[in-house]
RNA sequence: GUGGGUAUAGCUCAGUUGGUUAGAGCGUCUGGUUGUGGCCCAGAAGGUCAUGGGUUCAAAUCCCAUUACUCACCCCA
């Protein structure tokens, strides 16, 4: 039997009440604070991602689904949508209609890692970007937007990080810095760390390996190292969230994976779920609308992982979703009136009413359990003495009480429904 | 890509040191007097014990391989 590709999961109907909840948070809050949602194409040209996340980083260097279509173009199964967003903005030149664009998404993404608890290849993020602000204030906004959708959903093990990567000239100084003091060092560290020592230095703070973490323990902090500017933007960002009261670790050694990231990242943390820990993450990236091409353009955004979420508020049992039910379920008491009884359900349908009856030829009693199963607040019965008498019986499964309408009296048996 | 764990009914799991026709709970279906749910009761259906090999008189059980799932590393949401 051929089953689901690895790393990919089927959201079965008994899960879409919990999607449908978070998507419906994710909808108001963004409401609330005034983003506009846009969806972009699941695959690009690959260069898009290639270029904008950058060659070095695990996503593009390992993980990107890319094929080459009928007419010999390289494209990619979107991995992150912030390169989409960008490529859009420019693209349709948002960026001229207004001065600051804030958008947001919801989709699935995909990168082809080993998948663990939290991790899948076809996975779903929901997000926001802000285009074309520098200020400070977006970026606290950004932390505050993730942080409000994340704790409408009732989560409460969760930690905020944050930190700066200032603008490259000083991050570049700063790492000829941090080499120098990792020099003396370098044999002692893991293979993984050696290699990162010429690729993304920054990422060595990463690694999770005790002796490493020994080594990186008195090592320079780029937050010692940021321009004058840099650190004005970055205190300002954490005086917004103070007076916001969003609580908040400042932690330098929080680097991103990412290359185009620069000024405040960001994550929020659940100790809720297993080892991918991450449920949001984000940052500044002011210079990869350039990178790609277009304008200059100061932007910020986050990206947040659903599954992670979802996984978080099944641990803490924290969604109260409400229950599921229908209107109406039609017994029919004898088989010769299956056709009345469907004929029935088609005009209370067309009232709005949500009704189901039996398909399967099935008993009364096996009838009854399926209403009753389904949560039914009323059944109708057709059938038996009554119904050569001309009436319906009308049950309310709550109470059980039982009324008898005249058979033309429709209108009566909705309004009893309804109300 | 690397390492650990697991694989028995639709689901969650038992299965004793290898020993007859492989079990339970839940779920499904049928019924508990002619026409009515929940609770309860009775019955039924449902399994190539992941797949392929090996050891043995005998394998769900022991060994090997494969596959899938799962957790962790790397990295990320």
């Amino acid at each position: 039997m051929i089953k689901a590709i690895t790393g990919t999961k089927d959201i079965l109907p008994i899960d879409i009440p919990k999607w449908k909840y978070l998507e419906s948070i994710v909808e108001s809050t963004m409401k609330t604070f005034n983003y506009k949602e846009i969806r972009t194409p699941i695959f690009e040209e690959t260069a898009l991602f290639s270029r904008g996340i950058g060659e070095s980083t695990d996503i593009v260097s390992k993980e990107m689904y890319s094929f080459v279509d009928r007419s010999g173009t390289s494209v990619t199964l979107k991995p992150e949508m912030t390169a989409s967003t960008v490529r859009a903005f420019m693209e349709h030149s948002l960026g001229k209609q207004q001065g600051l664009n804030k958008l947001y998404y919801v989709s699935p993404m995909f990168r082809q890692e080993r998948p663990q608890a939290g991790r899948y290849r076809q996975f779903h993020q929901f997000g926001a970007e802000a285009l074309g602000s520098h200020e400070p204030l977006i970026d606290a906004e950004m932390i505050i937007l993730a942080h409000r959708i994340i704790s409408r959903l009732g989560l409460n093990n969760i930690e905020i990080k944050i930190n700066s990567l200032g603008i490259p000239e000083s991050r570049e100084k700063y790492k000829i810095i941090l080499k120098e003091f990792i020099k003396p060092h370098f044999e002692k560290l893991t293979e993984d760390s050696r290699k990162r020592f010429d690729t993304n230095i920054l990422r060595i703070f990463d690694s999770k390996a005790d002796n490493d973490q020994q080594i990186m323990k008195d090592a320079p902090l780029l937050i010692d190292h940021l321009d004058e500017e840099s650190l004005k933007h970055f205190e300002t960002v954490k005086q917004i969230l103070d007076k916001a009261k969003i609580k908040y670790d400042v932690d330098p050694k929080l680097v991103r994976g990412l290359d185009y990231y620069t000024h405040t990242t960001f994550e929020i943390l659940s100790s809720s779920v297993g080892a991918q820990s991450a449920l949001c993450g984000g940052g500044r990236y002011n210079l990869l609308a350039e990178q790609l091409g277009g304008n200059p353009t100061p932007a910020i955004g986050f990206a947040a992982g659903i599954e992670r979420i979802l996984l978080a508020c099944e641990n803490e049992k924290s969604l109260n979703l409400p229950e599921d039910n229908i209107d109406l379920y039609i017994v029919r008491m004898d088989k010769e009136l299956t056709a009345e009884a469907y004929e029935l359900s088609v005009i209370f349908r067309n009232e709005n009413i949500n009704v189901e009856l039996d398909y399967l030829s099935r008993s009364v009693k096996a009838q009854m359990r399926e209403a009753n199963k389904l949560n039914a607040k009323f059944v109708l019965l057709i059938g038996g003495d009554e119904y050569a008498q001309k009436k319906l019986v009308l049950k309310n499964m709550e109470t059980s009480e039982q009324i008898f309408f005249d058979i033309n009296d429709l209108i009566s048996i909705k309004e009893k429904i309804i109300n």
